[in-house]
DNA sequence: TTATCTGCAAACATTTTGCAGCGAG
DNA sequence: CTCGCTGCAAAATGTTTGCAGATAA
């Protein structure tokens, strides 16, 4: 089935060491700067075998990039994201799931999935910005 | 100022002629096979700008283009969008204004901004599909 | 006239893929 | 030993940019 190599571990090791949202070019920066010999490709492959056996989350940025980070709650969940430092919390909310369920079906969709993604201002980069 | 051309005039008139959401590429290939003289940078490049003037909605789609389409409601709303054909339809709700608002408070989150799309499949392409 | 716009092609950034060799199980 | 994984480099995608010539006002 699936073995788990150097890269992958490092790749794992890597999202683990913070809980915040990082781009692939992130991760492989961070493990090249760490000595670990990890090819830019390969953490590509390890982020979607990863997302795909939905260990990580994955959201995209502003600017079209993927990030990248460990659930920490399996179920569906949203995102508020800071804008500057990347920090991310979960915020759950089944009152939205419910009201997607209702939109959905009152205009005849079914299938529907949904991604909504709050990026903002943290109180710590707030603080330290004015 | 900004100089109404023949370009940006046919961009225009794509954009009108059909209330979905289309990519920047649709476009061209639209105007294209009508004879309309346009290069692809151009499409991008009016697109911009009437995004930036506030008269077409943005919007990413699941696999990273972007679509545009005329703002019908000047002010703040989303999109149900149909995956298969791309109708959409404007969805208001001010209850998630104010879920978004009362959550980000909640965290000390300022400055937030939320993006919500719904994609799904609509009434009509779920019937031709069966 | 003249500043803005256009077309083209080349540049970009991010992600994916092909392939020969490596290595975990 | 095998089949999945890796590195590299090349391809693919979608978007942006530089520049010389065209054009709206």
């Amino acid at each position: 089935m699936q073995r788990m190599t150097k890269q992958r571990q490092a790749v794992f090791t890597e999202l683990a060491r913070l809980p915040d949202f990082r781009s692939a070019q992130q991760i492989f920066d961070a493990l090249k700067s760490q000595g670990e010999k990890v090819g830019l490709a390969t953490v590509y492959r390890n982020l979607q075998t990863l997302s795909e056996d939905e260990r990580v989350d994955v959201l995209r940025s502003h600017d079209g990039e993927f990030l990248y980070r460990l659930c920490e709650t399996p179920h569906h969940h949203h995102h508020l994201v800071c804008r500057t430092c990347g920090t991310a919390e979960e915020i759950e909310q089944e009152a939205i799931e419910t009201w997607v369920a209702e939109v959905s079906a009152s205009h005849g969709f079914t299938e529907v999935e949904h991604s909504m993604e709050l990026f903002g201002l943290c109180a710590n980069c707030a603080k330290i910005k004015q």
